[in-house]
This record gives C-alpha cells, sequence and structure tokens, in this order.
DNA sequence: TCTGGGGTCCTAGGACCC
DNA sequence: TCTGGGGTCCTAGGACCC
C-alpha cells in the first residue's frame, strides 16, 4: 500500500456493550429496558449490568446485596456459557469480513488492524459502523468501537463510545483528547497505581506526556515508565496491532469455589478435600480435553476474613490426570496445618505450566504410575460429553 | 448481608549451577 | 578463607483485566 493512502487510525478496538446481560436477554425483550444483570447471588458479585441498572449506579463486581439496595427491582439472569461463547465465536467471524488481522483479547473484545482493508472497503469510521451494522443485524447486540492509531488509544476510545457507538481520534486530536484524562483511564492502571500516581503529581495523562522519560523512570522505575510514557503519547505498539500469543495456548487453567457458609478447617476436612476433588475434576477434564499437561498445582485457600493465600507444588512429571491433581491438592492442603477453627470462604486448584502432551516428556519404570486413573478420567469425560455434566463423577462426591 | 470466577503478568527472594 | 556474577527454576504474593 503506498504511503499516502495508509490510513492515519488503522486500529479498531471493538467492545460489546453488556455483553453477559446482553447475550442473556436478547431472546427476553419483555426485559430489553428493565435493569437486569448476570450474577449477584446471595454472597456473589454482579458480574455484567445492563445499561438500565447502571443508571441506578449498579456496577460490575458489586455485591449483589449492594446492587439490589441500589436497584430494587434488579432482575437476575443467569449466565449461559455455551451461548456466550457461541455468540463469541459469530462475533468474531463478523470481523474476519473485515481484515484478516484480528486479536481477540477475551471473549467480548477484540483489536482489528485494517490498515489492509481500506483500499477495498473505505475508511476505518466506514469499516466501524458496517461491523457494528452487521453485529446488530445478526447476532441483535450493540457494540462500540474506538478508532485510532494505537491499541491503548483505541481501547480508550471505544469506552468513551459506550454505550453503541464509534469514537475516533485522529492523530491531530490526540493531545485534546488524551491529556485531559484520569491516569487511571489507561490500560493496566488499577485502583493501585491510580492511588500512587495521584500522590506522585501525575493525576491526568497529560502529567506523564509532559514529563520527560528519565523523570519517570526515576519515579516509577523502568518498567511502568516506559509503559506509561508510551500509552500517554499514544506511541504503544508501534500503532500495529499485533496478534500476540493465540487464546486457545494458556498458560494455566483453574477453578475455585466460594462456599454457601464457611467451613471450619479442621471439623469440615472431609467437605473440603471432596470440594477439592470436584475443583480437581473440573479441572482435569478442562485441561485434558486441550490436549495439554500441566507441570505446578496452586491451591488457593481464602480466608473468613478475605485473606488469601497460595500454596504450589511443581511435579516431576507433568501431568492431566485428576487423581494427581487432587492427591497434590490435598498435600498442599493438608501441609498448611490450619488450626481446627480456622473458617475459610473458598478454595481453588489450578494447574499451571500448561503444554501440550505429546511434548511432555513421559518417564518409563521409574515414574511409572498406574494407567488405570488416565483411563477412569477418558471414559468419563466421553460420558459426561455424551450425557453432561453430574451424570458421573468420583464415587465420593455421590450423595 | 460486604467483597465471584476466570485468567495474565510482574516482582522478589532463595536454591542451585556454572 | 574469602570472593564474583550471571542464569534459571521454584515459590508466594499481588496488581490488574474482563
Amino acid at each position: 500500500m503506498s504511503a499516502a493512502s495508509a490510513p492515519k487510525t488503522p486500529i479498531l478496538h471493538v467492545d460489546m456493550d453488556a455483553f453477559f446481560v446482553s447475550v442473556a436477554i436478547r431472546d427476553r425483550p419483555e426485559l430489553r429496558d428493565v435493569p437486569a444483570a448476570v450474577g449477584g447471588g446471595p454472597r456473589g458479585v454482579v458480574t455484567c449490568a445492563n445499561y438500565a441498572a447502571r443508571a441506578f449506579g449498579v456496577r460490575s463486581a458489586m455485591s449483589g446485596v449492594q446492587a439490589r439496595r441500589l436497584c430494587p427491582p434488579l432482575v437476575s439472569v443467569p449466565l449461559d456459557h455455551d451461548l456466550v461463547s457461541q455468540v463469541s465465536a459469530a462475533v468474531r467471524e463478523i470481523f474476519g469480513r473485515f481484515t484478516p488481522s484480528v486479536e481477540m483479547v477475551s471473549v467480548d473484545e477484540a483489536f482489528l488492524d485494517v490498515r489492509s482493508a481500506v483500499r477495498l472497503l473505505g475508511s476505518p469510521v466506514t469499516i466501524a459502523e458496517r461491523i457494528r451494522a452487521e453485529v446488530l443485524a445478526e447476532q441483535r447486540i450493540t457494540c462500540s468501537v474506538g478508532v485510532a492509531m494505537s491499541r491503548g488509544v483505541a481501547k480508550v476510545a471505544s469506552r468513551h463510545a459506550k454505550p453503541d457507538g464509534v469514537v475516533v481520534v485522529p492523530p491531530e486530536e490526540l493531545t485534546t483528547f488524551l491529556h485531559p484524562l484520569d491516569v487511571g483511564e489507561l490500560y493496566g492502571v488499577g485502583p493501585k497505581a491510580r492511588a500512587r500516581l495521584h500522590r506522585l503529581g501525575f493525576a491526568t495523562v497529560g502529567d506523564l506526556a509532559t514529563t520527560p522519560l528519565p523523570v519517570l523512570v526515576h519515579a516509577l522505575g523502568p518498567g511502568s515508565a516506559v509503559r506509561l510514557h508510551r500509552l500517554a503519547h499514544g506511541t504503544d505498539g508501534d500503532g500495529r496491532s499485533a496478534p500476540r500469543r493465540p487464546l486457545e495456548t494458556d498458560r494455566s487453567m483453574g477453578a475455585q469455589e466460594t462456599f454457601g457458609r464457611d467451613l471450619h478447617a479442621g471439623r469440615d476436612r472431609a467437605l473440603i478435600v471432596s470440594e477439592l476433588l470436584r475443583l480437581s475434576a473440573r479441572v482435569g477434564r478442562r485441561v485434558r480435553a486441550a490436549g495439554r499437561v500441566g507441570r505446578t498445582v496452586t491451591v488457593t485457600v481464602r480466608f473468613a476474613d478475605f485473606r488469601t493465600i497460595t500454596r504450589s507444588r511443581t511435579l516431576t512429571q507433568p501431568t492431566d490426570v485428576t487423581q494427581e491433581i487432587h492427591a497434590t491438592a490435598v498435600g498442599l492442603y493438608d501441609a498448611l496445618s490450619l488450626g481446627d477453627d480456622t473458617r475459610l470462604r473458598l478454595v481453588g486448584v489450578r494447574v499451571e505450566g500448561l503444554l501440550p502432551r505429546e511434548r511432555a516428556p513421559r518417564q518409563g519404570m521409574l515414574g511409572e504410575r498406574p494407567r488405570g486413573w488416565r483411563d477412569a478420567d477418558l471414559a468419563v469425560d466421553r460420558a459426561v460429553e455424551r450425557f453432561g455434566k453430574g451424570v458421573v463423577g468420583p464415587a465420593s462426591l455421590l450423595r
């Protein structure tokens, strides 16, 4: 492509509006303008609230109790994982019609590099509107798009476009758009970093942008300084949307569960061990389904006071066997030697250091383990696939 | 009746090896 | 007896994102 035809704003950040709840209620028109949210059970938090609920102040990660206090008529809708995946894949397919360079960042957002598409399809803004129209026509949900020359700016722009809009930030308007914003709007700047930056006198993105890099390095350390400096100048990612690691190459898989009531470490040990088995089985099934094995097993324990600790063990041989994951998890749990009266709120099991099964070193002889466990796992996997979860499982989990 | 569940990445110390 | 520096792996915690 000639330089003259290169778009000045080639990066699109497409973000579905209130994705989880939009998917959940798209076939329930009666809920269209009613405050609704996914999540928010007795001990849970709001996963995703629609805009009618947000008008009451309901936000993601807010406890269900607080959400209902703010918005008594709030309707709670269940999360349909399969439907979410299905709609996400369909949306991904729509993106692919416009450019081969699509990076799904999560189920509900993506970066698109439309550099090569402009000659055939029109300006980035035209493409953005066409994407929005096709998503709405085919999936009956809305999305918002940020258009800019860097990923970081496109991401901020899409947030400002919400709901159901487009915001374009051409280079000549970059400073006007970006500099007045609070530093907390930058990707990767959460509450902690924001507070620290404010303390240091960096309240706005402009404060960062107008500070020489060496000064930032001195204040923040090299890593954060360079990252924030680039974000504040809109030069992150060199203007390109380079696909990173493909989504299917997960580094870890885990499962955790908050108990309906706090459990006692000692008295309820049997319950906790069986919960660890449930979680290990869930994780093991996912690891096997992905054709992978993992080297490290991590157990998470959250106490009643919300303090959270982790303990991990790296195995001599990677595994995808439920029984091994569970045995390791129980070993880690017991090694904590918690007092009998210690109250636990949550336990979790995670398998890390995932690699493809065929690349895993399998040593014979010495590490020979009964292969029966794995065969049993695979039989259970097949049954679950055929008949659904809950039909087959470890005997100790049956009531 | 505060505070879910799925992840990624970074830091930092200690062990261990060369 | 004292003295190096670099590199990697493991573990634990924490910030952050959706």
